[in-house]
DNA sequence: CAGAGGCATGTATAGTCATACAATGGTGAC
DNA sequence: GTCACCATTGTATGACTATACATGCCTCTG
């Protein structure tokens, strides 16, 4: 069945964006077109902005996706439940949303409901470093040995995530070069 | 301040896509200029890349956002949920017992079993300063971005529970008595 | 010090998207 | 019919974004 109707047209691009991962729109118009459905970017363009599309992150790449739809692609792309498997690295691709260092904490978040499920993986990894962990819903808190540890901690989590590397907190306070409590520039180790 | 480090900048695009909307890296680029802070369209794409910044829909345009975030606001709004911050003053006024500042953590106490519910309103402020939030039976523990930020915190969710200024708290303010403002605007929104 | 290697950034460009304008195809009023 | 009107789409194009490659700055090592 080939829907020639605008709804129609509009349906299916629901459906596809559901399914699966488009990046752009000339994507999206193979993919209709092999279903035998002919438009150009344009009106793709304008079905978007009507369908309220976004555009959120998958890895390194901004795919589209539109909210409140059944099987929400926004919330499962963020939460990867489905294939959340055993490696920490797995992990992390699929639930670190972010990594931030506050002192000796790292604080991850992660899509809500999976704290606990990453938490326990970070537990596993065994890094000596890591002093403990707690879990809330979307929230993992890890205690590391010091500073200098959680920034390595969080450069190892982003990587892991394909994110690349540490935002260190600085405070949005205009005082000056004070803002550094947490923050330092080195990366050396000492004993 | 002009931070001229990388991850200051990226820090600060962050209290940028947290404040207002930016609908391009062009405008992002002169944003960030007005700042004193002079990169190139490709660096900020790599930034927002790092930072996992989306774009989702404010009226038909797509603007950029951090989940996760203090935007995490403007993320919800364009998600269809809403009713943020009404809902939190409810939840505080009936739930909130004590709220204490240690440092970068804000702990809240509320009555048996509720600390899940509060925390869940509070992450959903969207307050910027909130790195995350973790809640056990009766007690919330909230990670801010900095001591700085924990009394403001602090400050404001007394208010909103009713309890003004009064304090169950006794912390080390070298303010004085204006300490009570929260120099952070939460109404943000456009159309 | 020299040289190697890595990282952040700029440059140039290809890829992607939104939109003004025009063309087309209904619909109803007369 | 035919005219006016409106909605939908295509065309053409400028705006926007990502990325391969080059450059310069560190840091490390010898």
């Amino acid at each position: 069945m080939i829907p020639q109707t605008r709804a129609g047209r509009r349906q299916l691009i629901l459906d596809i964006l559901g399914r699966q991962s488009v990046r752009s729109q000339g994507e999206l118009l193979e993919i209709l077109s092999r279903d035998g459905i002919e438009v150009t970017q344009a009106t793709l363009s304008r079905d978007l902005v009507e369908l309220g599309a976004v555009k959120i992150r998958e890895g390194k790449a901004l795919v589209y996706a539109v909210p409140g739809l059944g099987g929400d692609r926004t919330v499962r792309v963020a939460l990867g439940l489905d294939e959340a498997s055993s490696h920490l690295r797995r992990q992390c691709e699929e639930l670190l949303v972010t990594a931030r260092v506050s002192a000796n904490l790292v604080i991850v978040r992660t899509p809500p409901g999976a704290a606990n499920y990453l938490a326990s993986a970070i537990d596993h990894a065994g890094e000596p470093d890591i002093l403990g962990t707690i879990a809330g819903d979307d929230t993992v808190m890890i205690i590391t040995s010091g500073a200098r540890q959680s920034r390595a901690l969080v450069s190892r989590l982003l990587a892991l995530a394909g994110r690349g590397r540490a935002d260190p907190i600085h405070e949005p306070d205009p005082a000056g070069p004070s803002s550094r409590h947490f923050d330092d520039d080195t990366n050396k180790e000492s004993p």
